[in-house]
DNA sequence: CTTACTATGTTTAGCGG
DNA sequence: CCCGCTAAACATAGTAA
């Protein structure tokens, strides 16, 4: 699709075909990821290449075989729109509560806001304590949750003084997401997960610098692909 | 991303969602058919949603299913390596072959080439009746079919006297390929269809106006896209 | 909700290094 | 083979009917 319309028709030119094939099975890949994000919808794609001695899949071949396989069998009962309804009531509000956040720190210095943040992320006890059971426990939970971190976020507006002992750690590099929105993504990830039981598999592990590791179930199983989780401390 | 730059994040509202959803999930199989036709690969993509009963499956559901299926238990022998070659041979041969045809129906004027074509497919024994048994007969069919369609389109050339008969018959509707072309790519079909033999499904059938209905093996299962064959007599 | 339109962002074919 | 560049083709968010 550039400096020429190509006719939709087997290539004929070896080195063109693959060519071809690298550089449009990767904006595939892009375009299913992005599909599933967007709408927070599950999808798969396969592409079998000659080029590679694997498949090339996406979010990740046991996700995918499971996702092939659920259509196999799909009862079409009401129970999968009633979980896509809870999930979505959890979207929204942590992307409510996220956009407020956001507003909110366009007000204020940038670099102490991210210290709170912080120290409120990696000083309560971590987002893997939480516990959840069920789905009107994670309504109560988020509501508790983001209370407390705006209850922290008002102290710190106060001009209160700043606690200065050896336990303030170093401000957190600024990158494209704040540590909060992390969190209220790992948040929001778990309550997702809840509601979605499945064999345990496909647990991420989420490094941060100066705090313990939290285990993160991956809902989506974005393998090989910390991008997805919008942060670079994610390995 | 048209008038503003989207971020790459769930989107909150109902109605926007929704509509990216129908908007993305065409596109995206658009995408899944050209790579897999532009390199001739298998590919497969499935999409959940809570907006159809069905999921969005391309290319087929069975499909997905064999592709899925087929990557879990890869057994990485070079028996399906060397399937590629062949397969790639085939669609050389046939492609170089198409060229040449092409090439020459633009030197002629098209209503009458388009009648030879028709005669030369329609009036000689069917597609069908070839019978191929292994890939070197296949290579000498294709060459002797060519060969004879060469012969055929020569005599057009010269200014011989047509045959009047009552076997001529009415001129094909000019479609976006000859039936010469449509021909070649059955005959193709067929030839990647011997070399892959798997559980008879997925049959195509293909009505033809003035001939006899063919049976053609669908060897990509494109179900419920005829414009894949690129022809409207395709059903 | 659909369709149609279009301005703009995204993808990618063809090249050159 | 790989990479990066660029212009042309394509996809699509927002809008209007």
């Amino acid at each position: 699709m550039a400096r020429k319309k190509v006719q939709l028709q087997w290539i004929m030119d070896d080195t063109a075909r693959r060519t071809t094939y690298k550089k449009r099975v990767k904006g595939l890949m892009k375009k299913v990821k992005e599909l599933s994000i967007l709408c927070g919808i599950e999808a798969c794609a396969v592409v079998y290449s000659p080029y590679d001695p694997q498949p090339e899949v996406w979010p990740s071949p046991m996700e995918a075989v499971r996702v092939i396989g659920e259509f196999k069998c799909r009862p079409e009962n009401d129970q999968t729109k009633k979980r896509f309804n809870q999930e979505n009531y959890i979207r929204q509000r942590v992307a409510k509560a996220k956009d407020q956040v956001v507003k909110q720190q366009k007000k204020n210095r940038r670099t102490e806001m991210e210290n709170l943040m912080y120290q409120c992320q990696a000083g309560g006890k971590g987002l893997q304590d939480l516990n959840i059971k069920d789905s009107s426990d994670l309504m109560w939970s988020i509501d508790d949750r983001l209370k407390a971190v705006g209850q922290k976020m008002e102290y710190f507006h106060h001009p209160a003084p700043q606690p200065s002992g050896a336990a303030a750690p170093a401000a957190v590099p600024v990158a494209q997401k704040t540590p909060l929105e992390v969190a209220l993504e790992s948040l929001e990830n778990q309550m997702l997960m809840d509601l979605t039981p499945r064999p345990t598999d496909s647990l991420v592990t989420v490094g941060y610098p100066g705090g313990q590791d939290m285990m993160l179930p991956g809902p989506y199983g974005h393998y090989e692909d910390p991008s997805f989780w919008g942060h670079p401390f994610f390995t």
